[in-house]
DNA sequence: TATGTTAGTGTAAAATAAACACTAAGTCAA
DNA sequence: TTGACTTAGTGTTTATTTTACACTAACATA
């Protein structure tokens, strides 16, 4: 079966960026290409937007169906559209990104593709296509997106400490922030709830436990409440 | 002359939100249709993407032909591609925001189309597919931009009052500013040039005029200066 | 020359952000 | 069991930034 139109259409994909952080360093998965171009590069995971399903709904299934993580944070980031880009022929991408809780994803790394890895972000080989580009555009973006809203919590597990979270925004951002100051601002802003749970099997004094109050978040949101670090 | 494909494909556009401001309201330029569907309805400039040419090309092109402008601060501001935007076929649409000096623009409004018109945001009637949707979400961005990066410029004359500015930032951001408080806070930026000049036909005493240093802005940016409002 | 309209200017008070150091709780090894 | 080690947890003071606020100056017009 084929698909005729009267004028050239330039082929339509999605790529996703794919975010994770993990011993104190923020991570990115990425698939080794097998099939020319650049066979054997490693690349965002992504593919053909099907006509028939959203860009969403693609970067979805492309994400699944290559590293097996669903149901995750993702976000429309840039549509990129350069003449080139792809050696074959035109093709224009919606990229994305997503941010998981690599607690849920360290262990069955992958399900279809066996190509899929994560890579600290500082050791990003040279990518196939102009995905690097793409990578330091998601970086910018969540960058930009963790100072104003707060996404951090997509990065960490359901329960974590308030170190785990300093750690976080210090990782993400670039950036050192004392400790107190630290506690006692994004205690104020009223989205943590205290668990009756503290760390376990660390050598040392172990830490109370919190959760992200999505609730609460969505709630002030709404009000236009500013979450700035 | 056709071209054939294995899969289908989305057709491929781009749609520009252009804003300009004047008589202290923002405005949008919009475009009445002339064909179905939607024929007669307003809507956004734009139309498909040559195989050949960049989204952002695409971009400048379809406003130049419909609207006559060009030469404006252009950026990508998202890509739609619900199922069903288009009652024809499926189109995924990569939409831009423009910011143009409307006082270079108000006297040859169209070109092309005879159809342009300029519309305050609030008198926009319902619009063509999606195209509410996506002015929304640039309005929204606009308010975003403005607020942490010297954008608003782009929508005054290239000689302006600080009275003009501040007016322009109270209609894009729907809020009130202090003038001494504004006039301290922009001027010590040090993005603005004062000029030798003040203000001409003005029924009262006239106001000192100032321009944009572009230059001065293009350094501080590389420094990671911080230009919230 | 009096009236109307917008331009232009500084200071004090309040709120926010930054700097800073010790005690508490637990693990581990001698 | 005790001492050493590691990270958790906690308030106050100072500096900086933001906000609130009101009068005189300049010019046009009647």
């Amino acid at each position: 079966m084929s698909f005729t139109y009267q004028y050239a259409r330039p082929a339509l994909t999605v790529d996703c960026v794919v975010f994770g952080f993990d011993e104190g360093e923020l991570k990115v998965m990425l698939i080794q290409r097998d099939l020319p171009p650049f066979e054997g590069k490693w690349a965002l995971p992504g593919g053909f937007v099907r006509v028939d399903e959203t860009l969403d709904d693609a970067a979805r299934r492309e994400l699944e169906e290559e590293t097996g993580i669903s149901k995750v944070f993702l976000e429309q980031l840039y549509t990129v559209g350069d003449l080139g880009r792809d050696p074959r022929e035109r093709v224009v991408s919606v990229a994305y990104y997503a941010l998981v809780k690599l607690s849920d994803y360290r262990i069955r790394p992958t399900t279809d593709a066996r190509n899929a890895a994560w890579f600290g972000v500082s050791d990003v080989p040279k990518l196939a296509f102009d995905h690097d580009k793409i990578l330091a555009l998601a970086l910018q973006r969540l960058q930009g997106k963790v100072r104003y809203q707060p996404i951090g919590f997509e990065l960490l597990p359901p329960k974590f400490t308030l170190s785990q979270l300093q750690h976080l925004y210090e990782t993400v951002l670039e950036q050192k922030f004392d400790k107190r100051n630290f506690r006692k601002k994004i205690l104020s802003m009223g989205l943590l709830i205290e668990l009756d749970e503290i760390e376990q099997d660390v050598a040392h004094r172990a830490a109370r436990l919190y959760r992200f109050d999505e609730r609460k978040y969505q709630q002030l949101k709404k009000r236009g409440f500013n979450f700035e670090l």
